[in-house]
DNA sequence: TTAAAAATCTATTAAAACTATAGGGTAATC
DNA sequence: GATTACCCTATAGTTTTAATAGATTTTTAA
């Protein structure tokens, strides 16, 4: 399932994306608009931030705004910033990689075999779409 | 994330396809050969046996045992049963299908056009395989 | 025929982790 | 001094992952 996090992070960027400029938009009207707890957006934004995809101005005429062009936004990076590992079990992560402890060999490993073809899938997804895609 | 619940329930269904015959399997078997607790592995099996993947025998010589031929066992319904809907929003979900509450417009929605297509690649791996193709 | 043993079944509960949110104060900018 | 992002803390709720204790059914053996 998605974290409402992920959720709220990507119609967030979606919606800078959409601006005509990359003017500050305040916390409050990204949060109004789609209909998210401001606190909530709030720390996600933040993070955000931190991780290089928004900018941000305090006081007034404060806000967010996007720092990058939405076509060199890739999928694969939103989402292992908001959500974590693309991979659903740790030991076919590409970033994240641990090996299973009550596993004792990988490649004969049905859920390996299965998740690796999973993640692989959902990989191609995320890398060929960028913000762009949805504005 | 995977749950523990799916991940030892796709272990325990592969080690059941990979006895020669279908003789009866001990919980206690399955629990050691995996390293599952033994406990959370009976209720797992309890599920696959209610949802039609497993029958069981009481009593001496009993245990689990496969109920159809692996190569008739999809992914898609294994996962159904353990993980749940293979969508990641409900929105997008075809057996579990839900509206979002704050989303007014659907087919605008950037996460929904981003997981319909990440629930049809996954769709597409766990049509393509049966529990036979990971003896 | 009866009793014991072997195994699945059922229900309850509990710890731990995670999720989503709220509150309140701080710092920077206009 | 007003406005806005920033930061920290707490917390209610949910989900996950079991642990515990016993009930029920079947087989085997005395």
């Amino acid at each position: 399932m998605l974290s409402k996090k992920t959720k709220y992070g990507l119609k967030a960027l979606t919606y800078l994306a959409a601006q005509k400029d990359r003017e500050p938009v305040q916390i409050a009207e990204i949060a109004r608009h789609e209909n998210i707890s401001q606190k909530f957006l709030e720390s996600i934004l933040l993070t955000l931030r931190k991780n290089g995809f928004l900018g941000s101005k305090k006081g007034k005429g404060g806000g967010y705004y996007l720092i990058k062009d939405p076509g060199e936004i890739r999928m694969t990076s939103v989402m292992r910033v908001l959500e974590g590992p693309i991979a659903m079990v740790p030991c076919v992560s590409l970033n994240f990689y641990e090996p299973c402890e009550d596993c004792p060999d990988e490649s004969a490993c049905s859920v390996h075999k299965l998740m690796l073809m999973v993640r692989d899938s959902a990989l191609a997804v995320y890398r060929n779409h960028t913000l762009a895609d949805f504005v």
